[in-house]
DNA sequence: CTGAAAGCGCTTACAG
DNA sequence: CTGAAAGCGCTTACAG
């Protein structure tokens, strides 16, 4: 850090270049309209200076921050990353920036975020979830911007959405473990607590308690346990307690791969085979589950397609003379059942009797991770 | 989003109040100095009218945006993550929002980055890694702000820093394998090209290099392979190209724990038993390795401390009268070996001969983590 | 404790 | 294709 010599202005660079200040503006927002002679003499005169434009300025003046507020629930979660990374990248194009901020699950922390982030101005907000506090809900109608509610379909939305229903996941869980001719079927994730609730997972777990129901089985090992997030060490937790309740358990759901992975590390712990005893399953397709072994089974989202869907639509909002009504205002990017090695049919014997594999035997396992079967289950829901 | 009817401003507000604009302004930025009564007066009418201060007529006339830069490789990575919400967590006490950005591993895109981000005025920038263009290092030392590097000790600061030594990381991760015995000792890290390049990931590389000749051992295990970021997928491809040239080697330490698991992932699914076989460790004391079984032993870093630890030394330098001189220009925050459960010291048999355990010793395992023996490193160098 | 004046560095909306 | 005037919504720096 160098003692600054008054940073340059455009004033100084029109000085150098012999033109007015708009010139020298319209040189850096739209250079088509300055004749080539004057706009070299300019850029050089830019050069010379190191004139970097201020933004701030130029934001006032023209009522446009390029600043979109993006709200997150954390910043330690690769999908949410991913999600951020999509968007950002379609941003880019309009030199617009990210202003992310992020609410570890819980609406008051999202509430004052909302009140930190609308001064700033941003031309547009994105946010995680669909439940929200009432004085958010307000100050995000009262806003004027387009709000774009993202990772969730919802059933009241503020605007518009970007996303895919955790509902119809938790649906398709169900629907795979039954499937396999599994019984006692299990699933597990955080409690849902009113301040601090991941609701996304909590819709997953409501989604598979219907189907299961809808099967004519128990959705009595659906299981609440611990706080958001939904990792590893949560999933480590969650299965003890379910295992605790039902020793029995065929296959168990877990609301998120990481969670499915710290419960598949417990149960190696314990002795017990994946999916030799208990069937298992995550949600997300996070790495960890493509490369851990076995390869976890798991339902996938294309977290930067939401990304990238909401910056389009963003795009086309924010541009001039942008014709509201013509950009859609709900995005549904679906979801895939990616079947791989930790979901098994249920064996004729009973599981308690059940052999395990030796490990010469899994040591005879296919090398590289098995090619995932891809199911396509909803895409682009009209 | 309802259609805006414009926005009140502070003049609204003072009308309504009954009081010059000045006083409004004062509400908000030095509360203590209007009577209370008048304060009162004008907090009702900002309530009334649903008032929210305009920020960027704000920063442009106080010359300061309370934002602060932040350049990340990643938005994917949970321990960058971990320092933006520790670096976010104390900034919020000044009511300073981060501005983050992505480079992907690429210097070019770091360029790119600064020069979209000092347009918008950051009260200082936050940058991970000390490599950077010519362009970039004059950029940041022109715009007069404080800049700080972070995640590493540079050689050549533009600023100030706040980190530790990625190389002596490497030399202690050798320390570690060597002293348990072993001798063909390798590491897998990504390749280091001059524009893509994980500049942390290589200088553990290379003091972990240091250490194994400083033993007399030989460094041909040393192994660069594929490209950032060293992920779950670039240690499965990474052990099987060690593997491809040292069939025989003890010892593999991974430039990151995802690394490194991705590794052992593999080295299951070839029956090759961890650390029976081959000891392994990581870096990052990333949760995958806390949780994973058997449990990764790792070097870590306190992530968020790095956060805070830069978080605290900006509000020092950004606060009003502040004595720059009495500012640390640098902090290293350490790190951590955590011997968990995939190093073991080299048995008396030679290595290809050794009896893989059978799978019910294994499943005799502690049935939770084994609790880690941290041994300081390195804390808070002067 | 409160306020009137000036200005932060741009862009908008004309005008020529 | 270029420019002079006005203004975006605040805060600074006085003054009283």
């Amino acid at each position: 850090m160098s003692r600054p010599t008054q940073k340059p202005t455009m004033r100084d660079v029109s000085r150098l270049a012999r033109v007015s200040p708009m010139t020298v503006s319209r040189v850096f927002t739209d250079p088509d309209t300055v004749a080539a002679p004057t706009r070299e003499r300019v850029l050089k005169a830019v050069e010379q200076l190191g004139y970097l434009p201020d933004l701030v300025a130029g934001a006032l003046s023209s009522r446009r921050t390029n600043f979109v507020g993006l709200i997150l629930p954390t910043l330690t979660n690769s999908n949410f990353g991913d999600t951020a990374q999509g968007l950002a990248e379609v941003l880019k194009a309009d030199a617009t920036q990210l202003l992310i901020g992020y609410t570890l699950y819980q609406v008051a922390e999202e509430e004052r975020l909302v009140r930190a982030l609308l001064p700033r101005r941003p031309d547009a907000i994105v946010i995680a979830g669909s439940v929200h506090t009432a004085a958010t809900r307000t100050l995000l109608d009262r806003a004027g911007i387009p709000v774009v509610e993202i990772w969730e379909q919802p059933d009241h939305p503020l605007d518009r959405a970007v996303g895919f229903s955790n509902f119809e996941v938790g649906r398709a869980a169900a629907r795979h473990l039954i499937a396999l001719g599994h019984r006692r079927i299990g699933a597990i994730g955080p409690e849902a607590d009113a301040d601090l609730c991941d609701h996304r997972a909590d819709a997953r777990l409501k989604g598979f308690a219907s189907m299961l129901r809808e099967a004519g089985l128990s959705d009595a090992l659906v299981m609440r346990h611990g706080l958001p997030p939904a990792s590893f060490e949560h999933g480590a937790n969650a299965i003890g307690a379910l295992l605790a309740l039902a020793p029995d358990v065929e296959a168990v759901f877990a609301v998120s791969d990481l969670a499915a992975f710290g419960a598949m590390m417990e149960l190696k712990r314990r002795g017990i085979d994946v999916p030799g005893q208990i069937s298992l399953m995550g949600f997300g397709n996070f790495e960890v589950g493509r490369l851990s072994y076995p390869a976890m089974t798991t339902i996938g989202v294309d977290a930067r397609a939401i990304g990238a869907a909401t910056g389009t639509m963003l795009r086309a909002l924010l541009k001039r003379d942008a014709q509201e009504a013509e950009v859609e205002r709900n995005v549904d990017v679906g979801f895939t059942l990616i079947e791989r090695e930790t979901t098994a049919p249920r064996p004729a014997a009973p599981a308690k009797a059940r052999k395990r594999p030796s490990a010469a035997a899994a040591g005879d396992q296919p090398k590289t991770a098995a090619a995932p079967r891809r199911t396509q289950a909803a895409r682009e829901t009209p």
